[in-house]
DNA sequence: AATGAATGAGTCTTCATTCAT
DNA sequence: GATGAATGAAGACTCATTCAT
């Protein structure tokens, strides 16, 4: 029975993390309800201790499943050698995660401000694989000339990441009207790229 | 104890806020302690209560505060006729304000995906001033040909709040290193309207 | 000033307990909220403790009225040498007063059950001049032959007493429909003396 | 400590409500403390809140008891077709509930003023059944002509029903002195019957 | 492994009381 | 003497956590 047991673990291991994302995402960490997020996964009050021996140990498991997946599937694509290209497949492949993850995503925007220096550290391990790819990908471009010098790489992926999570904020605050989700790569791409003059 | 000066009532008020301002932003709504925000004010716990009746209404006080001092900083300055030093113009003044009131700002960063629709409903109305303002702004420059026209003003000024909301975090988490508060009105701006792109 | 400020103190004194007792009859004595006490009876929230130490002296004071007034008026009647008549004016004098002190007259019967020995005391020394006088009243007429002789005067007027009481209740809990105050008495003597049989 | 059984269930109710009823009796609803409640029935201060879901929740289940179990009694009796010896007959059932139930028949005397509409109603519901019975007992005995017929069975059965609960009120105030639970029920309905003339 | 009853620390809120003005 | 700001004990209620079944 091992085998079914262990891939059922998972599954339930699963269901609970999303469960808990959703709350998270709406309540924040003190507001969530550690039973009624294990009601809402479809399980009995007490469930939740089976997989995560704590509030802050099930909260600690969304924030890692991170930003690894977006880079992994940045990397799966093949792309002609042009940063524009790049980055605008970087923010498709986040936004479709996003869409997947809805509750996850919110709950790494709404914590980002948290005074907990484990949370904050959570937060920052999270999304540290799209940091360093975003990172590595403006310095090449600025070693090429393509982009200016006069900010470091460090500080432009800031303002790119920043766009990226406003944007998301935007449409999550505006019930998905403008940007909608598929232009929005497009959009905070020219708007980095080529800012706001004509 | 009674009997205290209209002005002496004031001051006490404006000390509870600020301490709220700073638990609400720490701790977000649920996880802000209101006996802790009254002895952090110097008082003894129930004292909140004779100012403000409840958690909810406290919260509300903060958020009320807004962005409207910084609306009127902007207009009282004299600028000349130029889209990119006005902006700048706002930017310092809201920067300016972060500072005096750092803890209020982080809570208008924090609540920003919060699910209650009140609480949205304040966040939305106690930035609106400054919203209003930039899409003016951005609407009378595109009608003069200087910005581009593909996207809406309205889009264009979310993609500018939006780079300055980050910046506010990204120097919040970073400790204030980059980018630090002085440069930071012209990295946005400069970010916003000309780009990335050397 | 010191005769207007005499008189001025005992009339303070008897607003406040007014208003005392409309709070402890409507909410009981944990009910009672001492500031609002204060407030209604046209003071600000304070002014009680210039003229009552504590929430159970104020309670006391209202309880210690008692039902020396309704014997007084009792005794100042003229009445024929006939038990239903004497029984019947002190059921008038009763019902005179408590309409000029309702709230006072239900403080009473509320706290009949209390379960602090203070409290009880209270109420059975201020009802105490009334008991005394009906048991008197029954005694002679037992004396004399009128009355039934296997219940012992005080037994009978519990039972006088209690359907006062409950005719009281009666009337309040039903908003004065019946009896009504005016028929009251006559019911009252008449029940008890006669009976219900035909 | 999951999965009881149902029984088991029922039975922490009612030991929950048995401690409630006894905390209410003594201090009236306001008075009463829950967390003690739960303490005194041998739970921890918050298991109250596993039964019942607020304070008010658990006031009004006692009240919902009610007197139905003494009409059921009353009814299961047989009796000879006697005016007299029905009512002496309730009074007995009532008395037996009574003693069986101390602490919940306080709280209903206790309430019968409360000023909240709510605790008023419950009060008047909880004691219908046996307002019911007896107004129609008393219908069927004046249209018998047993029965005085200058007042209503209604106004009738107020006084009888007064002079029971007064008889109860003076019993738990002399500590059971006079008349003592056994001689009660006679002496009632002989004072109401017969009235106190000789 | 899942359940859900029990626990008790912790929090918002009320309010009797004090006392400076 | 009146006021009402400040106090802090107390209490209703929540909920993370434990653990017997």
């Amino acid at each position: 029975m091992a085998r079914i047991s262990k891939e059922a673990r998972v599954q339930v291991r699963l269901r609970l993390l999303a469960s808990a994302a959703q709350h998270f995402a709406e309540h924040g960490f003190k507001g969530a309800n550690i039973n009624q997020i294990s009601v809402d996964a479809g399980f009995a009050k007490g469930t939740v201790y089976n997989y995560f021996s704590s509030k802050e140990e099930l909260f600690s498991a969304i924030l890692a499943v991170g930003t690894e997946e977006t880079v992994r599937r940045y990397r799966a694509r093949d792309l002609p050698d042009n940063l524009r290209d790049h980055l605008q497949a970087i923010v498709e492949e986040d936004v479709a995660l996003v869409l997947e993850q809805e509750a996850m995503a919110k709950v790494f925007v709404r914590e980002l401000l948290s005074s907990s220096p484990t949370t904050r550290e959570l937060v920052h391990a999270g999304i540290a694989p799209l940091v360093v790819l975003v990172v590595e990908l403006l310095e090449g471009s600025q070693s090429r000339g393509e982009l200016r010098q006069d900010r470091s790489a460090t500080e432009l992926s800031t303002a790119f990441l920043g766009m990226i999570t406003m944007a998301y904020v935007q449409n999550w605050s505006s019930d998905g009207r403008r940007p909608t989700w598929e232009e929005l790569p497009a959009f905070v791409v020219s708007m980095f790229l080529d800012g706001a003059l004509a």
